[in-house]
DNA sequence: CGAATTTCAGAAGAACTGAAATTG
DNA sequence: CCAATTTCAGTTATTCTGAAATTC
C-alpha cells in the first residue's frame, strides 16, 4: 500500500504554489512593514486605512472592515480607538440606521495614507519591471487572488 | 505631461501591484491558517516547521529561522521552547561549536508539517487550475520573490 | 577582550471570546 | 421578541526589547 504518502521524496517534488505564495508572504510582508513604519503607522493599521480609502465614497462600517481582514469585531473596535485617537479616522453614526456607525479617514489619515501609497508606487517602479511585466505580473497574481476568493466549493 | 502625480484619480488608476499582493496575502493567510489549525497549529508555527524541514540535513539554528522569518532571536526561543514542549521539534548542541544549538524535527513534527503539507497540495489541486497554468501562476511568483529577494540596490 | 549565539526577564501591544447595549 | 451592529470587559497568547550567559 502506497497510497498513505502523496510525497515520500524528500527533495522539492513539485511546483508547490503554497511555497512560492508563502515565500512572497513573507518578503512583501517585511518591506511593506517597513514602509508602513517609516511613516509611523504599523501595517496592520495601514490596512484599515487602506481598506477605508478604497471604500465606496470612502466610507465603510466596521464590519465590513472586519470582513475584508479577517478580523472579529471586539477587535476591530480596539484598533479603531486606536486609529481614532491618532487623528486618522473619525467615526460617525449613520442616520439611516443607528444601529451602524460610518468609519471615513480624517485628513490626516488620507495624506498619511496617500503618501504611503506614494512610496509603495515608487518602491514598484524601483523594482525596475518593465511596464509591461508589471501589468502581466499583476494580471497573473489578481487571478489567483479571484480564484481564492470564490467561495470554496461545497 | 503625465508622469508626476501618481494616482489623483479616485478610481483604480494603475495595475497596483502592492494592493493585488496585499489582497492576495490576505486570501492566503486566511486560508492556510485555516489548513494548519485543522492541524493544530498556528500558521507561525507551522512556517517554522516548515523552516526546518527545508534546511539543509533537516537542521536549522535558531538565527537562521530568526533570519528567515525575520523574527528575534528572544522571540524565537520563546516558539521553540513552545514547538518542543508539543514535541515537535528537539534541540541538540553542535558539537563543533558550543555556542550554537541544532534544531531538528522530531518524528510527530515531521509527520505533521508532511500531514499539513499534503492537505495543501489537496487545497492547490481542488483550485482547480490546469498543470500548466499552475507551472506559469508559480514562475511568475517566484519570479516576483526573486526580485524582491535580492538586496534592495544601494 | 571582542564577537557570535542563544537564552532569560520583563513588558507591551494586539487580538480574541463572550456578553452587553442599542436599534431595527 | 429576534436579528443586526457595535462596543465593553477580561483574558490569552505571542512577540519584542534589552541584558545576561556561554563560548569562540
Amino acid at each position: 500500500m502506497k497510497t498513505a504518502t502523496t510525497d515520500a521524496t524528500p527533495g522539492r517534488a513539485e511546483p508547490g504554489l503554497m511555497a512560492a505564495v508563502m515565500r512572497l508572504q513573507l518578503l512583501v510582508s517585511a518591506q511593506l512593514g517597513a514602509i508602513t513604519e517609516g511613516h509611523g503607522i504599523a501595517l496592520a493599521d495601514y490596512l484599515v486605512l487602506g481598506v477605508i480609502r478604497r471604500s465606496a465614497n470612502g466610507v465603510a462600517s466596521p464590519s465590513a472592515i472586519c470582513e475584508v481582514l479577517h478580523r472579529t469585531s471586539g477587535g476591530m473596535t480596539l484598533t479603531l480607538d486606536r486609529l481614532e485617537g491618532a487623528g486618522w479616522l473619525a467615526r460617525s453614526p449613520d442616520p439611516h440606521d443607528r444601529r451602524k456607525v460610518s468609519i471615513a479617514l480624517t485628513g490626516r489619515g488620507r495624506r498619511l495614507a496617500v503618501a504611503v501609497n506614494d512610496d509603495l508606487h515608487k518602491w514598484e517602479h524601483a523594482l525596475d519591471l518593465g511596464s509591461t511585466r508589471l501589468r502581466h505580473i499583476v494580471t497573473v497574481v489578481d487571478e489567483i487572488a479571484d480564484v481564492l476568493e470564490r467561495p470554496a466549493r461545497p
